[in-house]
DNA sequence: CCTCGCACCTACGAAATCCGTGAGTATCGG
DNA sequence: CCGATACTCACGGATTTCGTAGGTGCGAGG
């Protein structure tokens, strides 16, 4: 039982090809570890090697490994809305020239929780975080669109978070 | 050291106030907690409590607690695209009518990773994460767009994620 | 073909943590 | 005054974490 992942031993982990460069490369293995703690963040590396089919310490090593490298975070996430007196809103941005530059610099704002490119009439989307709607107005009408080639943005405040989960994995 | 958070016995975590409703209305313990488990959801209970001025057992009891509650989730979180082979999107929607049963359809939808009722020129905004394209234009055009109420969607396929965080607490 | 080096794994013991539990105290609300 | 709630302190056994030593497979280089 358990529903053993049995990668046989020869799955290597870490990629002999190490292929197209940039991405990590994660094997079927991580991938599972990286579904037990989705469910769970806290699940012992002795509960996680018996569903994977790995030795403890394996276990241990793997995580160590994505946590290291940013594959992965083990954190808690709560509804910022629900915590308390404050402000949440999707921003979507349009600019112009190289985006890089811009998304490095609302990166670099506490503020922004999340920050993505993406396709579509945005360039950019911003999730962010804010104590009140005055620290709102000035993220978003005095940083955001100060920031040199940022076009246009436009605002959705947060009325209610009605789901937050990380379970990509197990479906 | 630790910068204690001294929170004198007599600050009751339960509130007597309760106030604007609501909300369980978190006190700055429980608050400090969840930051504490927002720098490293695996930190030890005696950590933390020596972190926020409580015991070991205390801690645990509120952990437990604001588990249970759903108030928050210590999970693993990682970006769907470097973990691979997927397809990710926000989905901006406008509807007609109570916008409550909408927001449930999407819920139940394991597609739908994140849902939230906005104000601004969407109503609801989406986040989904697919295999592939073909799944990801069966999600939209098939799923959403079907849903009664629905008006219209407009997708924003996301490209790159340049930061994901959830650390609102600490700063 | 052989050997070095690397990445990964297992094994194991010691230290730390988790977790259930029970007694005693303080505060709040009825 | 009483019940409910929440916290502290304390304990002990089970479990987990963590460092580390030892073994193995595989690619690179001679």
């Amino acid at each position: 039982m358990h529903s053993e992942v049995v990668a046989s031993r020869s799955a290597d982990p870490k990629g002999p090809s190490s292929k197209h460069g940039g991405s990590p490369s994660l094997d079927a293995v991580s991938l599972a570890i990286i579904e037990q703690l989705q469910e769970d963040g806290r699940r012992p590396y002795a509960a996680i090697g018996k569903a994977v089919g790995l030795s403890e310490a394996a276990v241990r090593q793997r995580v160590q490994k994505l946590l290291d490298q940013g594959v992965m975070q083990i954190v808690a996430v709560t509804d910022p809305l629900t915590v308390g007196f404050r402000r949440q809103a999707m921003v979507g941005i349009n600019a112009e020239g190289d985006l890089d530059p811009v998304a490095d610099a609302l990166t670099a704002m506490p503020e922004c929780e999340y920050v993505v490119m993406t396709a579509g009439s945005f360039d950019l989307m911003v999730e962010v975080v804010c104590e009140d709607d005055d620290h709102l107005l000035d993220v978003i009408n005095k940083r955001i669109r100060a920031l040199p080639g940022v076009r246009s943005t436009e605002s959705f405040v947060y009325l209610k978070l009605k789901k937050q989960t990380y379970m990509w994995g197990t479906r």
